[in-house]
DNA sequence: AGCATATTAGAGAGTTCTCTCCAATATGGA
DNA sequence: TCCATATTGGAGAGAACTCTCTAATATGCT
C-alpha cells in the first residue's frame, strides 16, 4: 500500500548512538545522522519532528534498555544486600558489553538538550526516573535506611559510584579492566556496611 | 601609552562561568559573552583567539582554582586517612561555597571543546592532571595501596565520590543538603577502611 | 492495470554563530 | 600639544545547521 521504507527509526537512532560516541552528544546533527546512513536529511525528518525529538528517542531508547536490565538484576535477589551487589556489578557488566550506550548514558539527558524535549518525551523521561528511584526506595527499605541521607548513600552505592567506575575508564578512552566489576561490588558493599 | 580597557579577561571568563553554569558549555558563544558584558564580539576576540582559546581558559581558570586548594587540603595533613577525609570534604566545601565553578568542573573539559584546545593550553591542563594524580600516587603509597585497583579505589574516595554527591543536587537545581559534607567523608572513610 | 499512499530525494530559505576587518577613540608620554 | 598605540565599536562575510517544501518513486490493494 505505500514505497517501503529504507530507513527505519532504529538505524538513524543506532547512527546517532555512533555519532554521539564518538564526538558527544553536539556530534549528532541532523546532517551527520543523514550522512551516516546514506539518507537525505528529509527523510530524517519524516522519522522525527525536528532534533530535540531524534535527541530524546537517542536517550530514551538507551536508558530505558539500561533501566529495564537494572531492574531485573534489582529484583532477582530477594537479599537487599546480595540485591545491591547485584545492581552495583551489573552497572559495570552492562557498560563492559553496551561502551557506546554507557558513553552515551555517562552524558547526561541534559546534553541531549532535554529542555528543548517535546512534553510527550519528558514525561516518559519522568515516568522512568520515577520507577527507578521507586525502585531504589523499596531497596532503602529493605536495607533498614531511615533519613535522606541513608538514602543518598544507598544511591551512592548502587548508582553513582559504579558509574565513576566506568566514566574514568571511558572518559580516559581505555577499555575497562578486568576487575571493575569486583571494584564497583567491593566499593558497595563497603558502603552499605553499616546497614542490617 | 594606550586606550584604557573596559573589558579584561577575567570579567569576560566571569560572564562565561555564569553563562556555563546557566544554560551549560554550548551557551557559551563568543556573541553570548560580549552581550553578557556589554561589549562588541570584536573586544571578545581581543583577548582570546578564538572560541577554544576561551573555552580552556575558562576551563583552566576553574579547575586550577580547585585543585590548588584541593591540593592544600591533601597536604596540611601528615596523617593519609585524616587527609583523605579532609579532601573528600573539601570537594564538597568547595562546591558549596563556589556552586557556579563546580557545577562547570562538573561538565568535563570534552565538553569545552578540549580537543580544539591550542597545545598551550593542552600542556597547561596535562600539567594539571599530572600533578593531581602524582598526589593522589603519594597519598596511595602512603595508605599501602599496592595494585591499580587500590589506587583507582582510593581516587573514588576523595574525588569521585565526593563528586557524586555534589552533582546529584547541582544536577537537580537544589541547593546542597547540610550533610552533604559528612555524606562525603564518611564514604570516603567506608572506602578506606581495608588499608592500613 | 491503475490508484492511493508512505517514503525517498534534494534544493534552498532562514538562523545562528565564528571570525575578520577597519575606522573611531581614549590615554600616557615626548 | 601632538603622537603612538591599545582598545573599542560594529558591520558583514562565510560556514554549519535546522527545517520546509515540492516532486519523484515504489509498493500493496482492488
Amino acid at each position: 500500500m505505500a514505497r517501503p521504507p529504507r530507513f527505519d527509526s532504529d538505524q538513524l537512532l543506532d547512527a546517532a548512538v555512533h555519532l554521539a560516541a564518538g564526538g558527544g552528544p553536539a556530534a549528532v546533527t541532523m546532517s551527520a545522522v543523514a550522512q551516516a546512513v546514506g539518507a537525505p536529511s528529509g527523510s530524517v525528518y519524516h522519522r522525527f519532528s525536528g532534533r530535540p525529538a531524534l535527541m530524546a528517542e537517542v536517550w530514551l531508547r538507551t536508558v530505558e534498555r539500561f533501566q529495564e536490565e537494572y531492574a531485573q538484576s534489582l529484583d532477582q535477589e530477594p537479599d537487599p544486600h546480595r540485591a545491591a551487589r547485584a545492581a552495583a556489578r551489573h552497572v559495570v557488566a552492562w557498560s563492559r558489553a553496551h561502551p557506546r550506550q554507557a558513553a552515551l548514558l555517562l552524558h547526561g539527558p541534559e546534553e541531549f538538550g532535554q529542555a528543548d524535549w517535546p512534553p510527550e518525551h519528558r514525561e516518559r523521561a519522568d515516568g522512568g526516573n520515577r520507577r527507578t528511584l521507586a525502585r531504589l526506595a523499596a531497596l532503602g527499605t529493605a536495607l533498614g535506611a531511615t533519613g535522606p541521607e541513608d538514602r543518598e548513600r544507598i544511591a551512592l552505592a548502587v548508582v553513582e559510584v559504579p558509574l565513576s567506575v566506568v566514566r574514568r575508564h571511558l572518559r580516559a578512552g581505555e577499555a575497562l579492566p578486568p576487575y571493575a566489576e569486583d571494584l564497583a561490588e567491593d566499593s558497595a558493599t563497603a558502603l552499605l556496611d553499616r546497614f542490617g
